[in-house]
DNA sequence: CATAATAAGTCCTATAATTAAACTTAACAT
DNA sequence: ATGTTAAGTTTAATTATAGGACTTATTATG
């Protein structure tokens, strides 16, 4: 059946498992960062089916995470590039391929890691900070209710431990 | 057709989404950090298939993320709850969570935030530091090979701009 | 004790999504 | 003029999801 919609959801977590909760999107938001922008290459690349490819570039670009244009210097081309919305996706991926490297890789060792462009050295751990820059840890965090909260979700979060 | 699988990707985020790369996943995981451990409150508050859960739960105990445990007080009652590999997904919830809220929410507002139990203020934007402590922007940022990249990789990490 | 109510699933059907491979179309190269 | 490349589309098979009814084991109630 259709999957269902969080399009509306009052969570942003939700809304975002509207856009990103497949298994390509993330890929493909990956290899547009390593600058690929040509249909094909995505394709060889994440050895993706071609009609799932187009599905995905069309919802990335009708969401405002990319932009699809025709190349100037050869219109058989299109270029796909993340727009600023997608772009910032990168703290996402490097939070999860943090924690894919942690425990999915047992013996062998993670074959890839973002690290600092000057010193090659792999980027440390992400951590949470409160606002006034204090390292937080889960048990230090909660969740509280935004201005369009409804009462429900604010009783809720009230009886959160 | 069947999902691909990549659970033997030489990458951490193809890993990942082999177990999160669905819609519902991040979303049972975010109610289970909120303390829900009951199949049926998993089911009212998500809206979700009964069949579709009762999928998603086996693969997570599968994958290790939760546990599965007869409740010793009522039998009839199963109780559902994350594993430490579950629960440090609670960071990738945070930057999807951030990112969400900033991007999916265009004027209502977000309808609910992670913040310091303590002032009850919202968790400060997620940064990418070096291992050295300094912040980290997306143009500072590179792939490097691992110990276990293939010949192929390194070729392709090297030629990043 | 008999019966009802709960909790956690399973079973069934319809529909959508994914895969794979072949095919189309427009633009460029020879 | 013909061939090649890039970006898709089409078709067919199979799996996944949604929605609802149904099952089973346990606990609560009259």
């Amino acid at each position: 059946m259709k999957r269902k919609s969080f399009g509306k959801a009052a969570c942003g977590i939700a809304r975002s498992m509207d856009i990103l909760g497949d298994a390509w999107t993330f890929l493909i938001i990956r290899e547009a960062l390593l600058g690929v922008a040509a249909f094909d290459e995505l394709v060889e690349r994440l050895k993706i089916p071609r009609n799932t490819l187009a599905a995905r570039l069309d919802d990335l670009v009708a969401n405002g995470l990319m932009s699809k244009t025709p190349d100037p210097a050869d219109r058989r081309r299109t270029v796909y590039e993340l727009e600023p919305q997608g772009r910032e996706l990168w703290i996402v991926l490097l939070a999860l391929q943090q924690w894919g490297n942690k425990w999915l890789f047992a013996d062998e060792g993670a074959p890839s890691f973002m690290a600092d462009r000057e010193t090659r050295k792999p980027l440390g751990a992400l951590k949470a900070c409160s606002r006034s820059g204090r390292a937080m840890d889960l048990q230090d965090v909660t969740m509280v209710p935004g201005p369009s909260a409804t009462p429900a979700l604010k009783a809720r979060f009230a009886q959160l431990p």
